[in-house]
DNA sequence: TTAAAAATTGCAATGGCTGTGCATCGGGTT
DNA sequence: AACCCGATGCACAGCCATTGCAATTTTTAA
């Protein structure tokens, strides 16, 4: 049963999963893209957008989401992958933000090539998001 | 005279010169980092937000400064430099946040590399933003 | 020099977004 | 069953970019 596996999904990040949380985790496993909150909003009319943002925020707390800034001035979300280390080191990979849909992509595979600052600067993380257009709207 | 130069930077990029202009590009010439709108705003209580907001607006319409985005929620404004390709091609080069101090600074010596997207994504512009801890705060 | 036109500026206000305080609800525990 | 704590929903505050409009300043033309 669908609805099991996603139970176990929380349980297995001490998420306690509430009739809210299988929802919200289900509309951001059917995604591809990343979402923003204001998606999700329109996405459940009839739940609160607070109770959205307070879900996203344990989620991303307990690891099982991670959010990206691309610029758009939303934060996006997206459902952490298999090897995903957002939350235990710096997060290493690249996102796609198309200009054309508005979407934004996680590219896992491709990691943030390791930077040479100058002396005085300490790097800790780094966010690089590449725009452009993506193959749904190139055509 | 300071104020012929900071005149004749604003007529080369086709900008009339006013006096707030004149200010405006005079508050950035003696930034190291990068200033948001508000930070210019509270350098010049005297005047309106809307009008540097406009004013950084035109600046960077015709090219004396680019926006960079790092993730604050608020766009940063630099002064591009002599090579700075900011509005003719990508933006390339790196910029740098310190999150102690929460001053954002341009990396013009350091570009951001080639980035071999997956088949369908067309990459134009990239930004990439490295936090971490800069010299001021490090000691 | 003066009048008309255009650009700039300032004020008021809007809309989108994150985030907080507080009361209520509901599920789990004793 | 009574209790407790977390989850939820509502109202609201705060910050930011952005627009409309009127007043002012500057440029252009006569």
């Amino acid at each position: 049963m669908v609805i099991k596996e996603l139970e176990n999904k929380l349980k297995e990040k001490d998420i306690r999963p509430t009739a809210m949380r299988l929802l919200v985790l289900e509309a951001l496993s059917g995604q591809e893209a990343a979402i923003s909150l204001s998606d999700l909003e329109k996405a459940f009319e009839k739940s609160d957008r607070v109770t959205l943002f307070r879900t996203l925020k344990t989620f991303q707390e307990k690891g099982l989401v991670h959010s990206i800034d691309d610029g758009t001035g939303a934060p996006k979300y997206a459902l952490c992958e298999e090897g995903c280390e957002c939350n235990i080191e710096r997060d290493l990979h690249v996102h796609f933000h198309c200009r054309v849909c508005s979407e934004t992509f996680c590219l896992p595979k491709y990691k943030i090539p390791e930077i040479d600052l100058p002396g005085m600067f300490i790097g800790e993380e780094a966010n690089l998001v590449v725009k452009g257009v993506c193959g749904k709207c190139a055509d």
